[in-house]
DNA sequence: GCCAACGTTGGC
DNA sequence: GCCAACGTTGGC
């Protein structure tokens, strides 16, 4: 593959209770589903196979940045929005254009402790990054390279 | 559990 | 198309 492509590297958010990088490590791969924010969802139709996601545990002790996941499967209809039992289920989204869609990711790398929010609060290198600044709740985020380059690093 | 910051909904 | 009411997110 001598084809050039540029990778994108994106934060997601999700609560170790609900699933954590463990989880995705047992399962190998994940149904990223649920997602019912417009921009969030924006930002999941850009991903493509190959990129890189940072996973964030949020609601959670300690929150922070737990490892490394990556896209294995770009968009598609999010089934949960057509399921009644789901409580993601959303009558309103037409079936022959669904409105929400879901992207599958799997484990690459955890981190050995969470990197905090707190840590990323307290270094100036991370002041423009989305997930530091203050009311950015959006579950999933683009991230700048160097942002993630250094947080691996400091992870790791 | 509180509450600030958003996003969404729906009446007008 | 405005905007008040309401619901949700998520750090603290």
């Amino acid at each position: 593959m001598k084809e050039k492509k540029t990778l994108q590297y994106w934060l997601m958010k999700n609560e170790p209770e609900v699933y954590s990088l463990k989880d995705l490590r047992r399962d190998k791969r994940y149904a990223w589903d649920g997602v019912r924010n417009y921009a969030a969802r924006n930002y999941l139709k850009e991903m493509k196979v190959g990129d890189l996601v940072l996973y964030y545990y949020s609601s959670s002790n300690p929150i922070g940045v737990a490892g490394v996941a990556k896209v294995v499967k770009e968009a598609y209809p999010d089934p949960t929005q057509f399921d009644r039992r789901s409580k993601y289920f959303d009558p309103k989204s037409p079936k022959e254009n669904p409105r929400w869609v879901a992207v599958d990711v799997a484990s690459v790398s955890e981190f050995p402790s969470v990197l905090t929010l707190q840590e990323l609060k307290h270094n100036s290198f991370f002041e423009d990054m989305l997930v530091v600044k203050k009311g950015m709740r959006l579950s999933v985020q683009p991230v700048a390279e160097k942002h993630f380059n250094k947080i691996v690093k400091l992870g790791e």
